[in-house]
DNA sequence: TATAAACTTTGCGCTAGCGCAACCTTCGGA
DNA sequence: TCCGAAGGTTGCGCTAGCGCAAAGTTTATA
């Protein structure tokens, strides 16, 4: 189901695609070349599923250029949107958390292009590759802490708070800048939204149609584009400026 | 303020404190010694801070005896707990998720007993003791696999729901066989569940009267009895089981 | 170019569960 | 033994935001 995308080898990969990421950033270009080497490349269409929750962890993943969704899906279907990870990182590393499946279903959030990995070679590349293992546990720790701070925000936020959060996170770490604001760098539905804020699809269209009244964000199908990061940051800390201002 | 505890050395601390838990158990007797030789040990009473969201990370712990409660504090000074550490476990070990301060604020949810080493040790027994760096990253995972559980529960699931499948979970993490069933095995009250559970203080207790009343938990000030967990585990899954069987 | 599929908007009514308030119970300390 | 503080219970009213429904818009497909 998943494989309909194609999975040709790019040609041979070049180093250069490698050696201003992070986990590889330290090494020598024969240590990039034989990482490379056995790599297998591909390029997905928008909407791959690349691997799913409880799935053995036979791959390891590094995002070259596109956007990967992670979510989980409950027994009555719903879905919920864990995190978005950006090109430059790895995923689908359960090996680097003690586990032998994935915790969670990924999928690409755009066209991407993805180089894997066999499992078997981690343990090859923590031992071999200085800043491999470093560069991972950040990028751990940093999970663990965006999907610390959802937690936070669901348990103490209005949803109006936690959407507008959201949003400026995604214009923040995926921000495109277009003409008038910025825009998020992937298709993203109010559906999507609404399962990354525990809230629903209508809630959504009614908040970004508020917003966009007030000046805040300009949304189109599948597009949202902030204009006045300021304004929305102020509705996620809660105040709602223009009450306050005027009323007062 | 947080060390107004006792911090005697607990004389000489014996090598078979460690040689069971995980971590250490492929040890030498002799690296034990070693560990235990450079481990400050410290007995503390219930609700005593043992670090703070925030300060620089700069030991890092093992649980010997009771538990330790993980919390998040927003700027509305709203608590959130994320999770309950037992016996046996590492903890603020920031370095495995590469940040150099903590991520959240511990502290005792019982008596306890902790052993620490400073954080410059840790690549010294990362890199020297077999078997260490694995098992921290194991729990690592557990944990990362339990906030994202609270996720989607919170994202999902009713009050009732969450309540009742956080109740499961800390007895079966924690819980300690009484005579009338299992009962969590630290104190716990209204309060702290309400900030396990995302809600409040009043609906935890509106809840457990209900329950009371239906024979499936039994509460008293501070300890809760899970009497039917069968019965709790259907209202965790959603199903209300009396009104399924008596309406239809 | 027509038709379906996917996505979005908006109105309306309802309810889960919050906030407030008042009161009760238990426990520890002087 | 008394008092105060911490913890727990319960009633009441309210509202954020959900669920449903219906219709509009954009895009893909035939």
């Amino acid at each position: 189901m998943e494989n309909q995308s194609e999975h040709k080898s790019l040609a041979r990969l070049d180093e250069s695609l490698l050696t201003h990421i992070p986990p590889f950033s330290r090494l020598k270009d024969s240590q990039i070349r034989d990482i490379l080497d056995h790599a297998t490349a591909r390029r997905c269409a928008e909407g791959v599923t690349v691997f799913r929750e409880g799935d053995p962890a036979e791959r390891f993943y590094m995002l070259l250029d596109g956007y990967i969704r992670v979510l989980r899906i409950t027994a009555a279907g719903e879905q919920v949107i864990s995190l978005h990870i950006p090109s430059g990182q790895l995923f689908g590393i359960a090996r680097a958390i003690g586990r032998d499946t994935y915790p969670a279903t990924a999928l690409t959030a755009s066209e991407a292009i993805i180089l894997s990995w066999p499992t078997t070679l981690w343990d090859h590349f923590v031992r071999e590759y200085e800043g491999f293992s470093s560069e991972t546990y950040k990028i751990v720790g940093q999970r663990l802490g965006e999907i610390n701070m959802r937690v936070v925000e669901m348990a103490t936020q209005q949803v109006e708070q936690r959407v507008a959060n959201t949003l400026l996170r995604l214009v923040d770490q995926t921000g495109r800048k277009v003409k008038d604001g910025i825009e998020v760098d992937f298709s993203i539905t109010r559906q999507d939204l609404s399962e990354m804020t525990a809230t629903t699809l209508h809630t959504i269209s009614r908040l970004l149609s508020a917003w966009e009244k007030k000046g805040l964000v300009k949304s189109r199908r599948k597009h949202v584009v902030v204009s006045n990061a300021d304004g929305l940051m102020a509705l996620g800390r809660g105040c709602a400026p223009q009450h306050v201002s005027q009323q007062v």
